[in-house]
DNA sequence: GCAAAAGTGTTCTCGGTACACCCATGC
DNA sequence: GCATGGGTGTACCGAGAACACTTTTGC
């Protein structure tokens, strides 16, 4: 083996890409850099991994510190290492993308990360500091493709929703528009939803029934290796 | 921002799982280490990345050393980083996999990574060094999905082949037995292979149609968003 | 002639898709 | 009473799955 010293000068840091789904939008929350390189600049949440922290610790600890939630969907997406993607250094970041309820995080946690976070639509994308409109394109994808095996309303939805709430989710992120019938002959027939029977309240027009997951029917079939998929 | 010096302390390797296929098995290459830790034990080949090299080049680069083949099919896949997997230190490693034509690979190439390397099958798995296994599984899992979206009959099967081999694999790589004339259907209903009019020679049972991959119509096809589906 | 693998069609079932009208509420 | 979104069923089509016998070659 070589001197192994020339090799350990390089860093790594995570980037989280976390996602929140608002009335009838896919968001996601980028910071606004306070400091440099690409001071001002919105990016994505994201820090060096302590030389004693796993990744997924790493990525959890970011999560933690910009939403003050635990317990979240998280997954590692993909590695991203160009030469020259940092202007500090050979910085190499492992992407992750997060799900959380909005409504569950109320406010912005005061952070060493960031002074100003705000949420913006997926749809709108602008440019980002570093390749992280590349980092978040990537994660977008990565959803895109998980929804298809993983109830993301779970994760994205208040614990209380509408069918036609669940189906704008789905739309926001598949990019496509679904037929409301076909969907929730669909969508009902899994039998992860339970009927409240409980309507909203104060709306201008018939009041739609709430549903709620049902987590343990949800457990008993990925045990048997069920595939969920939409 | 923090001192950075204190983070530019970690290194990272890529580790490459190399598939291959064999008549009716799939198989990938594995080194045996010369060098501790775990010398003499089975493993992946991998190398440190250099500082002034891209993640995927430094991939490119150990496929080469091992296989002397360049132009293949290459994919990250996942990043492995728990903090002791390395006993020498904070090593994160990137893992890939690649798909090669075993007989275009006539004989190891010497190399200063590994002095013995050699094919083994991903269906009699051994321990291997590090974390090694999960790291083979991880790639496996993703090669398995891979292949409905994919023609990696491309990629392991000699220029000629019949519809069996093409069978056989698919078969080894989603580890499921598939039936003969509905596969044949199938897999000639999507227009992406020749029928060469030739046939084998010098078997022992009537000789097999020998097909190849139509690289033009895949092209076409991808180019127009299809979608490859087994 | 026999062993061994190649080659070939039909039927059934199920899931996906397309599609239009009445209902309950707030104002 | 009107605007707004909620809620409901049927018919068609195509893909996937199950299934058995004849053909061609080497020995």
């Amino acid at each position: 083996m070589p001197v192994l010293d020339n090799f350990f000068k390089s860093a790594f840091t995570v980037d989280n890409v976390i996602f929140g789904f608002d009335e009838a939008d896919l968001k996601v929350l980028l910071i606004k850099r306070n400091e440099e390189p690409y001071k001002d600049m919105l990016g994505l949440p994201g820090y060096f991994v302590y030389q004693n922290e796993d990744l997924d610790s790493a990525a959890y600890r970011v999560l933690m510190e910009i939403t003050g939630l635990r317990h979240v969907y998280l997954e590692q997406v993909e590695t991203f290492g160009k030469v020259d993607r940092h202007p500090s250094g050979r910085v190499i970041t492992v992407a992750y993308f997060s799900l959380v309820k909005i409504d569950e995080y109320n406010q912005f946690q005061p952070s060493s990360i960031a002074e100003e976070i705000s949420w913006h639509s997926v749809s709108k994308l602008k440019n980002l500091a570093f390749d992280h409109k590349d980092i978040l394109l990537a994660c977008f994808n990565r959803l895109k493709r998980r929804v298809r095996t993983y109830p993301v309303g779970f994760e994205l939805l208040p614990p209380k929703f509408t069918l036609t709430e669940l189906q704008h989710l789905y739309e926001a992120i598949l990019e496509v528009t679904l037929d409301k019938r076909n969907f929730r002959k669909k969508i009902l027939s899994m039998n992860l939803l339970v009927d409240l029977k409980e309507t909203q309240e104060g709306v201008a027009h018939r009041p739609a029934r709430l549903y709620k997951f049902d987590k343990q029917k949800y457990e008993a079939f990925t045990a048997n290796g069920y595939n969920f998929e939409l």
